[in-house]
DNA sequence: GTAGTTGGCTTTTTT
DNA sequence: AGCCAACTAC
């Protein structure tokens, strides 16, 4: 055994980063600060890692584990280590790896929460009526198969969509309750039927010999709670147990921890400013409670913060002291105060966009004064993914770089579960959910009707849908087209699960063969539309993925857990995601538009949550302006289109809780004239609803901000660097006039498709045949009379 | 059985 | 506005 062997601590042997280290016993603690190297050395007892934003909680955490190792206090595999996300599972992987100058093969319990009870359920299922192969189901599957329920209960899915069942039935599990535990007075949720459907629910996945998400620890503590012995076991095994963003922890998670802790050896790292997922089930009362549930708890607060300037600490200070019951912490650094936070109003949602747009490049191109940064240093975090779109939109056009993080994961996209139900069914011919997705993909003549046979045929029989489906055939219950490609799909699967159970080929051999062999590659080359080459392109990517697998079902095992993206693309982009995405990252520099009231704080979260939902914006808040290092810029717009409405908001209240002293005020005032803030805005925007785009400067009224030091510097700075407002002026008055200026059979310019036809007029909107890129729609300010093509500045 | 059309909904997201 | 799901017309 090459790595930091399982027998090797156990049989006492000194491991090599003890040997190598006996001059200096603790190599690994020398850079912490004294309070993470508390964190890190106090091994016995309950501990509470309180940690900050930016304050190094993962090289406290990684360095406890060292020093557990180390010490000798426990194998590798005595501790449990539980993760969220099975990226901060890796990044404690790997640096674990690193600090001990080896791989980590000898700690399978780190891993997330659904990862750890994966395994640990598959050694007990049959504790709950499952077989230790179970399948699990994500959102998708859970939802079909809640639709199927609800439509055979004759229940008017319109009024209650399984959506909404879906949300309850999760929620519900996320507080450990099973069917018979649902407390009387949520009796009344879903028209009075959630109950008895998620009994059903349940006992339907029992049938199907599945689990969902939820299932995977409401069955543990199940199991914990039920089977004392199997408990104490995992008790004694697990000797120490380390929890990160324990603020996240739903009241299952808290549960499972308890049983499993005992009141032993048990550190909790997070920070309950950070808690920005209540809407799915997480406590913040976990973390505030802990001291209470481990009594003789060791607090330990990491509040030196390593990543952001003065400033910025102290405008996010600024905005989260606002929230009540915080176990409070005081962030600090010995760095440089360094640029204040900016902030900036626009007319609208287009402009910020554009805005940010030109900030970036002048940034990218060092005009900012500063040092030129790399575009991978950016990042715009917006409340709402539908945010992104504006700024999509404005980079395509200027060619700015960007990555969207977050979007639809690769193993979400269509082709991709597809792809997954065939080899689903490969390894496991009973798995219905699997067959009913891909019966009739490609097509194959089989639509409700016959699917309905099938399912009659099956349930008659007690038999799987796959065994149903050959009764149809056998019997010739089915006509023409159907029956026919009903029998060869049968006889397929019985095919490749005969090779997947002799192991005659590679597995990737056999996944190709499926693919092609089902028609489902073919289906997609046969496809004209645009995105079809990009699933086939994704496909290829399975395959490949399939590589690094022993087999099948070990690929599916990891899959149903790893829900990983794509391959990353090269290139230095713009990062855009959600400020949720952006937890537990850092730039340099970090825009945050869109801080209008109704946007952010969010409407919907105000109404649903009232003040508990405001404080989570607000910690939302705070993470987005502790993302930044250097330069943190938040913006918002007087108006904005919602819903296809255009829709005018004053500036988030968070904006007047950023204490003054470190915030800079960009306003141009040729666009806003208040001070800052909603106060500022009320004033001007009745002005601003009757301004139409072109004479913005002369109506602006005039306030204090002229005479801010932000204004001044602005002022000063008008002439170095191209600012929007005069520029976007002319920009603005193009777009007026722009649905007119075009007709039928003009030649036009656009940025990024080239030359083109107009033919034809729709809205705001041009329908363009181009001559390379083809027909497309554009918005007609994208596009100039093909004669000034070479002279307009985008 | 499929293709085009209309109507409702719209935060955040991991596993 | 834009997306998805369900419905209606072939």
């Amino acid at each position: 055994m090459s790595s930091f062997s399982e027998e090797d601590a156990f049989e006492g042997a000194v491991p090599l980063s003890q040997r190598a280290a006996a001059a200096r016993p603790t190599p690994y603690l020398d850079d912490l600060n004294p309070a993470q190297r508390e964190a890190a050395e106090t091994l016995e007892g309950p501990v509470l890692m309180l940690a900050g934003a930016g304050t190094g909680k993962t090289k406290a955490l990684t360095a406890r584990i060292v020093h557990l190792l180390a010490q000798g206090k426990a194998r590798p595999d005595e501790i449990l280590s539980v993760t969220f996300t099975n990226k901060a599972a890796r990044e404690m992987k790997s640096r674990i790896g690193r600090m001990l100058g080896q791989t980590v093969e000898g700690m399978p319990w780190l891993g997330t929460f659904h990862a750890i009870c994966v395994k640990l359920l598959r050694r007990h299922a049959e504790l709950v009526g499952l077989k230790s192969n179970f399948t699990i189901l994500d959102t998708d599957d859970q939802q079909r198969l809640l639709k199927q329920l609800i439509v055979a209960a004759n229940i008017d899915e319109k009024r209650w969509p399984p959506r909404m069942l879906s949300g309850i039935i999760d929620n519900w599990k996320n507080r450990a309750w099973t069917p018979d535990k649902v407390p009387a007075a949520e009796a009344s949720a879903f028209d009075g039927r959630a109950q008895g459907l998620y009994a059903e629910y349940q006992a339907r996945l029992r049938e199907l010999n599945a689990v969902d998400f939820g299932d995977l620890l409401l069955h543990m503590v199940t199991i914990f709670q039920k089977y004392e012995d199997v408990l104490a076991r995992y008790q004694r095994w697990f000797k120490y147990i380390l929890v990160d963003e324990y603020q996240d922890t739903n009241v299952a998670q808290y549960l499972w921890l308890r049983l499993l802790a005992g009141h032993k050896n048990i550190c909790c790292v997070g920070d309950d400013d950070q808690s920005i997922y209540g809407w799915r089930g997480a406590e913040v009362g976990n973390i505030l409670r802990f001291e209470k549930d481990f009594p003789g708890a060791v607090v330990v607060r990491l509040e030196q913060n390593y990543r952001s300037t003065g400033h910025i600490l102290a405008a996010a200070s600024g905005v989260i002291a606002a929230n009540k019951g915080r176990l409070g912490k005081t962030l600090y650094t010995a760095g440089e105060d360094g640029e204040k936070v900016r902030l900036i109003g626009h007319w609208d949602g287009e402009e910020e966009a554009r805005w940010i747009g030109e900030e970036i490049e002048a940034m990218q191109g060092g005009t900012r004064g500063l040092d030129p940064m790399s575009l991978d240093d950016m990042a715009i975090l917006v409340r709402a993914s539908h945010q992104m779109r504006a700024f999509e939109d404005r980079f395509l056009t200027i060619g700015l770089p960007y990555r969207v993080i977050g979007g639809p994961r690769f193993y979400e996209r269509m082709e991709i579960r597809d792809a997954m139900a065939y080899f689903r069914l490969a390894v496991s011919p009973d798995d219905d959910l699997a067959f009913e997705r891909i019966v009739n993909t490609p097509k194959r003549g089989l639509g409700d009707k016959a699917i309905q046979t099938i399912q009659r045929a099956a349930r008659d029989n007690g038999v799987s849908l796959v065994e149903g489906a050959r009764l149809c055939v056998e019997n010739g219950l089915l006509k023409g087209k159907g029956l026919k490609e009903l029998g060869i799909l049968v006889q397929s699967l019985d095919r490749w699960h005969g090779q997947v159970t002799a192991e005659a080929d590679t597995h990737v051999e056999l996944a190709e063969m499926i693919l092609d062999e089902s028609g489902y590659t073919a289906m997609w080359q046969n496809d004209k539309t645009p995105e079809a080459p990009g699933r086939l392109e994704n496909l290829k990517e399975l395959v490949k993925a399939l590589e690094e697998f022993e087999n099948l079902q070990g690929f599916l095992e990891h899959v149903a857990l790893i829900m990983d993206n794509g391959s990353e693309e090269q290139g230095a982009k713009v990062s855009i995601m959600t400020l949720h995405a952006a937890k537990g990252l850092e730039f340099p520099a970090v825009f945050l538009p869109g801080w209008e009231d109704g946007l952010f704080p969010s409407q919907r979260s105000m109404d649903e949550s009232g003040l508990k939902g405001l404080e989570e914006e607000r910690r939302l808040a705070y993470v987005g302006i502790t993302r930044a290092e250097m330069l943190c810029t938040i913006s918002f717009a007087a108006n904005r289109r919602v819903y296809g409405q255009w829709q005018s908001a004053l500036p988030s209240r968070f904006i007047d809780e950023l204490p003054e002293a470190h915030v800079e005020v960009l306003t141009p005032p040729g666009l806003y004239g208040g001070g800052y803030g909603a106060a500022g805005m009320a004033a001007a925007s009745p002005v601003l609803q009757g301004m139409a785009g072109s004479n913005l400067h002369e109506k602006a009224s005039r306030a204090d901000v002229y005479n801010s030091p932000g204004w001044k510097r602005m002022q000063s700075r008008a002439q170095q660097r191209p600012m929007a407002q005069p520029k976007e002026s002319r920009t603005m008055t193009i777009d007026l006039e722009a649905v007119s200026a075009y007709s039928v059979g003009d030649r036009v310019f656009h940025q990024k498709f080239g030359y083109g036809e107009v033919m034809g007029l729709e809205g705001d909107k041009l329908e363009i045949e181009f001559d390379k890129a083809g027909a497309k729609k554009v918005v007609a300010r994208f596009v100039v009379p093909a004669a000034q093509a070479d002279d307009v500045p985008f």
